[in-house]
RNA sequence: GUGGCCGUAGCUCAGUUGGUUAGAGCACCUGGUUGUGGUCCAGGAAGUCGCGGGUUCGAAUCCCGUCGGUCACCCCA
């Protein structure tokens, strides 16, 4: 048989491999409970149509198409050219917007919800960038007490959103070791942008492309990206205060008074993040050297309609990002739901904690997600075997994790040895050398103590439990 | 999807200007040894040199294609 490789851009677990995964989603889930989230999940595959109900082309081109080969039909359509009817999903907004749409009236307001779970993107997989992927979102629909849309009374509501949903990123941030010198959260407002620009009189449909612009700088060399957003026609002085951050970025104060010479509302919308949003950051333990605004931060996506923000590790990799989007419910059919979201993936983040060493070592790794063994038994000699069995059942019996050596040698200091290694990592190795006796052996202590009782009996198994339990690291 | 670089054992890599049966370390398996846990010794298994074609007396080595990885573009939900 010919070898069938993974798909480009997959990847095959191996155990150790799938075991920091796993971590890594206990991490996500983790979190997001502590701060309120509950969890939800939608189907990995999705009507087509969902996806472009929104943004239309950028993502299309990027979605595994799909069919079930059932209906001659779907054939003839995708010859013809025509997208197959279903789609592996790139992202979990739309499914998420579907599923609170339908059940808008009866939901909590806020609505805290979070997922993990496979996303498939048809790129050119890239380091940190493949087709498959996890990816955590975590979302925050509706505000506190019920809500219109608008009034600006709706401003604070909205910002205390932001600041639980930021701070639910920042907790997993700190959850896993990372300081505010490894990622910084960086902030910004695409109300103030679009004031800037609506007061220089640019018509409203040039905002969309010209954001999408904006979102290129740093990408492209500086002078074409200012030739293109002033063809575009972005204002001149929105281009030489973006481009001036580049090269030199100014603090908030400098900023603010900048703003505040610039245009009389677009320093009103800069004020609302400053007096609004960071003061609720800061409450939630989230200070300037955590969180700053950068007003280069745009996000390509269309739905974004105020604050937006990402993750980003030495100044250059985006980990997570997300943003307000608070047209894109009712685009679903639901009721006009203001809401703010965010997502992080797998691959960048574990990129991450590899660089920086906070990846736990195999041994913290098995014990977090609960699959490091209890007990190792080691029987030395051939008649001890169906002992040595009846011992595992009755382990097993009473929950704990034991294993066995599959090892042809009877050596014991080889199976202490294996024991005590990877891939097992045990806690306590039980070591049958009689009949009647049975060594109990602490690995992490390096302690041990000897039993003179058979151990498939009764009493001497409840003794053994007792001194098993003494030995116990307790559990994670 | 477009372009650059890369591709030798599970992993990290050696392989001289193309030249016999392709090597090492780690890991794996077996046995021994050190008083029961990362020592030491001996042995073993493991590679169609990513795959396919071409040049040549002869290709891991040169050429083309392809697959995969990686970097840039694109995109970042």
């Amino acid at each position: 048989m010919p070898k069938i490789p993974p798909p480009k851009g997959t990847r095959d677990l191996y155990p150790l491999e799938a075991a920091r995964r796993r971590w890594l989603s206990e991490r996500w889930r983790r979190v997001a409970i502590r701060h309120g989230f509950e969890e939800v999940d939608g189907p990995t595959f999705e009507t087509t149509d969902l996806y472009a109900v929104k943004s239309g082309e950028g993502i299309l081109g990027e979605l595994f198409q799909a069919y079930s080969g059932k209906d001659p039909r779907d054939i003839e359509r995708i010859r013809g050219g025509e997208a197959a009817p279903f789609a592996m999903r790139p992202e979990f907004t739309p499914s998420l917007a579907r599923m609170y749409a339908e059940r808008a009236r009866t939901l909590p307001s806020p609505c805290k919800w979070f997922q993990i779970g496979p996303f498939f993107r048809a790129e050119r997989p890239q380091r940190g960038r493949l087709r498959e992927f996890l990816q955590w979102n975590v979302d925050v629909l509706g505000l506190e007490g019920g809500f219109t849309t608008e009034g600006t009374e709706n401003t604070e509501a909205k910002a205390r959103m932001d600041a639980e949903l930021i701070a639910c990123c920042a907790g997993f941030l700190k959850e896993v070791g990372l300081s505010s010198d490894d990622v910084k959260i960086h902030v910004n407002d695409r109300m103030m942008l679009e004031e800037v620009m609506r007061e220089s009189g640019v018509p409203d449909v040039q905002f969309d492309p010209i954001l999408a612009h904006l979102d290129r700088i740093g990408k492209i060399p500086k002078e074409r990206w200012e030739e293109e957003a002033k063809a575009l026609g972005c204002p001149v002085s929105l281009i030489a205060w973006i481009s001036g951050e580049v090269t030199a970025p100014s603090t908030m104060e400098q900023r603010h008074e900048s703003m505040t010479h610039a245009a009389t509302t677009s320093f009103r919308s800069m004020d609302m993040l400053r007096s609004t949003l960071f003061p609720l950051l800061s409450d939630h333990g989230l200070d300037d050297d955590w969180v700053f605004q950068d007003v280069r931060i745009v996000r390509g996506l269309a739905y974004y309609t105020g604050t937006v923000f990402e993750v980003i590790a030495d100044g250059e990799r985006a980990v997570a990002g997300g943003g307000r989007y608070d047209n894109l419910i009712e685009l679903f059919g639901g009721p006009a739901t203001p809401a703010v979201g965010f997502a992080m993936g797998d691959v960048g983040i574990s990129l991450l904690l590899q660089d920086k060493g906070l990846m736990p070592s195999d041994t913290e790794l098995m014990e977090e997600i609960g699959a490091r063994p209890d007990v190792f038994v080691i029987s030395t000699y051939e008649d001890l075997d169906p002992l040595a069995t009846r011992l595992l059942a009755m382990l097993r019996r009473e929950g704990l994790h034991a294993r066995r050596s599959y090892r042809a040698t009877r050596n014991e200091k080889k199976l202490l040895g294996e024991a005590s290694r990877p891939p097992h990592n045990a806690r306590v190795a039980i070591i049958l050398d009689s009949p009647t006796q049975v060594t109990v052996k602490d690995l992490d202590a390096a302690i041990q103590q000897t039993v003179d009782q058979t151990v498939d009996i009764g009493p001497g198994f409840d003794d053994l439990l007792t001194l098993l339990a003494q030995h116990h690291a307790p559990r994670p």
